[in-house]
RNA sequence: CGCGGGGUGGAGCAGUUCGGUAGCUCGUCGGGCUCAUAACCCGAAGGUCGCAGGUUCGAAUCCUGCCCCCGCAACCA
């Protein structure tokens, strides 16, 4: 029988950075879902890699001292290794700078132009800088950007836009027709609700305001918008071409199955990347998977913040299938979910060591005490066993239709359900008991077949989730994994299969304690092969520690460059529409400022007057929402984010130099 | 009134679509067992399901109002 196709992606990541584990959470739930589509026995190919191109790009290889390619060059490789690390079987990793990628981008933005869909115009709007994004008036906010608030100047630009209104109805439709389009289905009203329904602007597709994109062939002042170029990579990495000359690997796996998404850019998935392909005249993906965030703590990882966890790191404490089984396992199917080092530590000594690792262990070694590592049913059945038995041969249909809603989590927990259900048994049977009796020689034997038949099973549905703890498990039994369709059936392990002693435990227990040292310990190294990286910015490592980072040495000339005084609060109010800023008045000696300091949190306005502080009074003035800030206020910040003000030990006329 | 998510025993979560005895894992306490990684098994305590109204025979679930937390955004000179 001709296996089926299953085409699975993950979003491609973008190359500013190292990737956190909250990126690489991703890859490893589609990895998950890949390998039990395998498993069970489809024809999957897995696709994932990287959106290299973009202003952001753009700039920070600029101030790297690279050019971009060099520059997403480091980045893709170092994403590439922690995948790798990860062990993600991904058949296929592709790059937005691959050139037959560019050239099958081009040729699409050139289709697309000639059959009308894409249309030069100028652009008549307010552009924002950052966003690199244009809007029309009624969809400013305040007059400012909708979607970062900050300012937009009127500006006439040449662009070229897709017409996405002509196929909005069509896109409903297919919502309407598809009602599995979008998983979950709560998103799907958000959708429709702000999108849809309000009707859809024709979309800009190309940018002149930087040059780091594939440019448009026939007007090469233009570069294709970014995600027109990064949605396009799940077709072009199956060798699509726009003449119809596509590779068979495009006519076998288009359309997708499933693009497995961050909650962040369904949007993209779920209304542009269906209307791009509606206007090649392709099918549309099956379905799109949003998939929450992981959250550091309770909070939005960041590299501001300094929470931020690597998965590189997780690995060296934790070990690879521990920190696969943590992400997969702990994140909720509709909400964000949780990462501290406190919680996988927990899971890993209840799930893995004691559930999984001491059942496997205590199995393998009553079977070798008991009979040299034979296994052999003798066929001693007892009442006990039916209800073992039948909750293994419903295991598998149950952990399908979780996989199928893609509840990775409570599939995770059906089969964890059933290993407790295992040493639940041990209990009920009592081997230890029974080898006191030669005459229950044949039920010891019996029951030690069932939990080794019981532990065959729940590792092969594991392995998609845990593939090295899987292969060890299968070798220490000496039995290859259980093919999917016969995981209804109990009883298929051979008489005689023996089983060899661990030489290791599967998971150890660790101690938070343990955990701790070990991270701080490597966290003191990160920091430090950080700084040396430095030196190279071809490899633009991302910043790990909350620790600031400082030039090597400055000598007393570079510190004299800074004048600092101190100044007394004369007034001191809230920054309207902002959480952070206080705006303060301040006397220096007979000279009065303004200056704008990020310290709302700590301080209020009210205690703020009266105080006098240590400020840097020749930073060049910027303006911050709108105010002219003249100057710094200096505070400590500690490794949490707390501030405190710095402030002279004793009363000191204001305008007085710090030296 | 910027947008979005959330508030369920000590912790992390499920349950909310289509109202009907509040569930899981961890932790705690008590007991059992000894094959095993101080593990495993059994039992118990612990929740007015954010607050206040409303609809209903009945609300964690539906409606209204409010409070709080978080994310986005902004900002951190």
């Amino acid at each position: 029988m001709q296996k089926k196709p299953y085409y699975i992606t993950t979003a491609i990541a973008y190359t500013s950075g190292k990737p956190h584990i909250g990126n690489t959470y991703e890859i490893v739930l589609t990895d998950a879902i890949a390998r039990f589509k395998r498993n069970q026995g489809y024809d999957v190919r897995f696709q994932t890699g990287t959106d290299e191109h973009g202003q952001k790009i753009e700039e920070k290889a600029a101030a790297a001292g690279v050019t971009p390619k060099q520059f997403v060059d480091g980045v893709a490789g170092q994403i590439k290794t922690i995948w790798d690390l990860m062990n993600v079987s991904y058949d296929k990793f592709i790059r937005t700078t691959d050139t037959d990628h560019e050239k099958q981008v081009q040729k699409i933005f050139k289709k697309l132009y000639e059959q009308g869909d894409i249309y030069k115009g100028t652009y008549e709007g307010m552009y924002c800088t950052p966003c690199e994004a244009f809007w029309t008036p009624s969809q400013l906010k305040d007059g400012k950007c909708p979607d970062c608030g900050r300012e937009v100047k009127p500006a006439k630009e040449e662009a070229y836009f897709f017409r996405m209104s002509k196929y909005a109805d069509r896109l409903m439709q297919y919502y309407e027709e598809h009602p599995e389009f979008i998983t979950p289905v709560s998103r799907k009203n958000e959708m429709v609700n702000n999108f849809l329904k309000p009707g859809l602007q024709d979309l800009c597709v190309s940018r002149t305001s930087f040059k780091w994109g594939i440019p448009v062939d026939f007007d090469p002042k233009h570069v294709v918008y970014v995600w027109l170029d990064a949605l396009t990579n799940y077709i072009t990495g199956l060798g699509f071409d726009t003449d119809g000359n596509s590779d068979p690997l495009f006519k076998k796996y288009w359309p997708a199955d499933v693009h497995v998404i961050g909650k962040d850019i369904i949007r993209f998935h779920t209304i542009y990347w269906p209307i791009f392909l509606m206007a090649l005249g392709l099918p549309l993906p099956k379905q799109v998977f949003g998939h929450p965030w992981l959250l550091m703590d309770g909070s939005k990882m960041s590299k501001s913040k300094g929470n931020v966890i690597y998965a590189d790191e997780l690995v060296n404490v934790f070990g690879v299938d521990a920190v696969r089984y943590f992400v997969l396992n702990d994140m909720p199917f509709d909400n964000d979910g949780n990462i501290t080092w406190e919680l996988i530590t927990e899971r890993i000594n209840s799930d893995l060591a004691n559930t999984y690792g001491n059942l496997v262990s205590r199995t393998a070694a009553m079977s070798l005490k008991y009979f040299g590592g034979e296994i052999c049913d003798k066929k001693a059945e007892e009442p006990v066993d039916a209800e073992l038995r039948k909750t293994a041969q419903e295991l598998y249909k149950k952990v399908c239709a979780d996989m199928d809603a893609f509840r990775i989590s409570d599939a995770l927990g059906e089969i964890f359900a059933f290993l407790r259900r295992c040493n639940k048994y041990i209990d009920e049977t009592a081997p230890w008991v029974l080898a006191r009796d030669e005459s229950k020689k044949d039920r010891l034997a019996t029951v030690l077949y069932n939990l080794s038949e019981s532990i065959v099973i729940a590792t092969s549905l594991l392995q998609p989730f845990m593939p090295e703890t899987a292969e060890k498990v299968f070798s220490q039994f000496n039995v290859p994994a259980r093919a999917y369709k016969d995981l209804d059936k109990f009883g298929l392990l051979k008489n005689g299969t023996k089983v060899s002693a661990a030489e290791t435990h599967l998971f150890d227990r660790m101690n938070y304690k343990d955990v701790e040292a070990k991270y701080e310990q490597m966290h003191a190294h990160t920091s430090k092969s950080e700084q040396e990286k430095k030196q190279n910015p071809a490899n633009a490592p991302a910043k790990t520690s909350h620790e600031p980072e400082y030039p090597a040495e400055i000598s007393i000339d570079d510190f004299a460059k800074v004048k600092m005084q101190i100044a007394k609060v004369l007034a001191c109010e809230k920054v309207e529409k902002s959480d952070k800023l206080l705006k303060s008045t301040v006397q220096i000696g007979n000279e009065t400022r303004t200056v704008v300091s990020g310290i709302a949190k700590f301080y209020t306005p009210e205690e703020m007057v009266g105080k006098k502080v240590v400020m840097i009074t020749n930073l060049k003035p910027a303006k911050l929402r709108g105010i002219l800030s003249e100057g710094m206020i200096l505070c400590a910040e500690d490794a949490d984010g707390n501030l405190k003000l710095l402030a002279p030990e004793g009363d000191i006329a204001d305008g007085s130099g710090i030296f």
